[in-house]
DNA sequence: GCTTGACTTCGAGCGCGCTCGAACCCCTAG
DNA sequence: CTAGGGGTTCGAGCGCGCTCGAAGTCAAGC
C-alpha cells in the first residue's frame, strides 16, 4: 500500500504520515525501487492505537517514546504496560472532571429563561433534567 | 483585589489574567490611581466559569463570543443558552469516546503478560475487574 | 515522447494559548 | 532617602502538533 491510500484509510493526511515517520511514530516504512513508501496492512492498527492514545489525550512526545520501547522488543513490556497505566489513570481523571463539568453545564443552561419551549424542541434526552427547584411556580419573571 | 492576588486565588498567573483583558475574556478592570487593576471579588465566579468551559475543550474564540454576549446583556441570553448547548453535546460526544478509549486501553493492559502481580500492588480500584475468566483459581503464577 | 499525477525530501510556517522580558511607575517600610 | 516589591504596557517568543510548498523523481497512459 502507498502512502495515498494508507492516508485515505486511517484518515490522515500523507503529509502527517510523513511527520510521524519522522518523529519516529511510525517505523521507518521499507520504499520500493522509487524510494515510494510502501506500506503494509498491519500499520493500521498501529496507527488505530496511536490514534486512541492522541484521543485521550497522549502528548506526542509520549507516543514516541512507547513506540521506541514496543520497537525494544518484549523486554520493554513492563515498561509500556505501565506508561499505559499511568495514562489510563490520568484518562479516568480526566473524564470524571468532564462529567462534574457537565453538572455545571447543565445547572447554567437551566439558568436561563425561555428554555422550556425550547426544551421541547431540542432536548434528545428528557430524563432527570425538568426538576422544579420547590414550590416557586415562576408566576411573574 | 489586586491582580497578584487575584492570580493566586484563581489559579491563573497575572500575565494570563492581562491576557485574558486584552483579549475580551475578562472585562475591562477598574485601575486605582496607580493604574492598577481593582477587582471585585465577584470575578471568581466569571473566572470559575471560564475555567469550566477551557477544562471541557471550548477554544478561547468561543469564550470569547460568549463573553462578548453576556456583555450584551440579556437581550442575548437565547444565545448563549444555545452556545452552551452545542457545546454541551461536544463535551458528551468527547466523553462518549474516552469511554470507549478506556475499553481499549484495558484490554491493551491486560493484555500484558506479568500483571497480576503488580494488580495487587497497584490497584487502587479493586472492585470489577478481577473477572478471572472461569474457574482459574490463580494457583501457581 | 510527453503529460499527468502521485510520490520524494527538506525546511519553513501556522494557529493555539499562553509566557516572558524589557522598561518603566508607584507605594511602603526601614 | 532609598531599596524592594508590587504593579503597568508592549511586543516578542515558545511548545505543540501539525501543515504546506518548493523542487525534484518516476511510472503509466495517450
Amino acid at each position: 500500500m502507498k502512502i495515498g491510500e494508507l492516508a485515505a484509510r486511517s484518515g490522515l493526511t500523507a503529509h502527517t504520515l510523513r511527520y510521524y515517520e519522522r518523529i519516529g511514530l511510525l517505523p521507518y516504512a521499507d520504499r520500493n525501487r522509487s524510494s515510494h513508501r510502501d506500506y503494509d496492512a498491519s500499520i493500521l492498527t498501529w496507527i488505530g492505537f496511536l490514534t486512541r492514545l492522541k484521543t485521550t489525550g497522549m502528548p506526542i512526545r509520549e507516543m514516541v517514546r512507547y513506540a521506541a520501547l514496543r520497537n525494544d522488543g518484549p523486554a520493554t513490556e513492563t515498561e509500556r504496560r505501565e506508561m499505559l497505566e499511568r495514562h489510563r489513570a490520568r484518562v479516568r481523571a480526566h473524564v470524571d472532571e468532564l462529567q462534574e463539568s457537565l453538572l455545571v453545564l447543565d445547572a447554567k443552561i437551566s439558568g436561563y429563561a425561555g428554555a422550556d419551549e425550547r426544551m421541547q424542541a431540542h432536548d434528545t434526552e428528557p430524563s432527570l433534567r425538568r426538576k422544579p427547584a420547590g414550590a416557586r411556580t415562576t408566576g411573574a419573571r
